[in-house]
DNA sequence: TTTATTCGTTCACAATGTCAACTAATTTCT
DNA sequence: AGAAATTAGTTGACATTGTGAACGAATAAA
């Protein structure tokens, strides 16, 4: 048998067996953040182990796709932002795309600097195909929880992710005080 | 001001507005996992803000001396398994962390071929240092929710990572049936 | 109209993830 | 016991992802 670096986690034996709980020293297995982490690391995992070998492309590059489909028409910085990416891991990426015909990129006519970004009938179709399976995928992931838990979920983290991001803003504020620009946004 | 290549995400403008629900087109924004994946990566950068400059270490090292913290004296390879890094990675990781003297090794008594890792008293100094910084962060942000909510939040997605962890070994076992092995382990 | 800002591209590099090859030690099988 | 397969850890190679800065061109602000 060939020597592979598994992640041996096997049958979840290293997720969240109930600790003792020392009473005062922290414990990382308490952290929500530790807990999203290896979460979400399992679920990339997850979509590359699916749609890597099936469709060719990697689990960022979807993304980038669905995104696209549901914002229509946009400039490379729209595109940017609803993805989580930065501009320039973005242009790459978009390039990537239109190589492989995926995304149709044309001038804006309302700005020279800037371009504007749509799915091509191909990627539209490709977009949609993944899309499929990574509902499925998500069903499996959610399959312990009901219908209404996973409506609970799906809403607690939405909240999260706002709080989380005006906080993130808020430290790169004041880690930054160069750019005192930024605090004029809200 | 300098160019930087910011995330643009503002005061959360673009974090899941609701958004019309087509009927049957399928929407990355309802996607599970694709939340948790924008969430975990800005919970990487606000770890990243905060843990780097002070700390001089990486997201993927604390959190490795946090697991060791309550793992107490293990193997390498247990340590992967209960951090979510591969061997390989790990044996890098922990090497650097060794050269720092954060991390402690000794032989293995029982195995020849093992190493038996702990903290050293400043990994174990550090450790705490770091993992109460980060849960004040997490404070920040599960501020929105109710103590109730926060424990029905980590709830949720303990199950999950069960289940996901589960179906993520059923794929690669799957996936390569070279290996009939793993099918042994339940 | 000069100055500052923004859009997208590109460069350079750090961090992370993945897999295969290798050794030494251990276990399994016969 | 001895050969064969397995396992622990290290290392090499490489793909992917993340971060910040420099740059030209276009636009907006002073």
């Amino acid at each position: 048998m060939q020597n592979r670096d598994q992640l041996n986690e096997k049958s979840g034996d290293y997720f969240d067996r109930l600790h003792e709980q020392s009473e005062k020293e922290p414990d990382i297995r308490d952290l929500f953040s530790f807990q999203l982490q290896r979460l979400a690391g399992l679920s990339t995992r997850i979509a590359a182990l699916s749609i890597r070998p099936k469709y060719g492309i990697t689990p960022r590059e979807w993304r980038v796709l669905a995104v696209l489909k549901y914002l229509g028409e946009v400039p490379l910085q729209e595109l940017a932002k609803h993805s989580g990416l930065l501009k320039s891991q973005m242009s790459r990426t978009v390039s990537a795309m239109i190589e492989r015909g995926y995304i149709a990129k044309t001038a804006n006519p309302q700005d020279g600097r800037s371009i504007l970004l749509t799915l091509s009938p191909e990627g539209l179709a490709l977009s949609r195909s993944i899309l499929e399976d990574s509902f499925e995928r998500n069903e499996e992931m959610l399959a312990t929880l009901s219908r209404a838990e996973q409506q609970i979920l799906v809403e607690l983290l939405r909240r999260v992710t706002r709080t989380s991001s005006k906080y993130y803003h808020e430290l790169r504020n004041t880690a930054s005080q160069s750019d005192l620009k930024s605090l004029e946004e809200e």
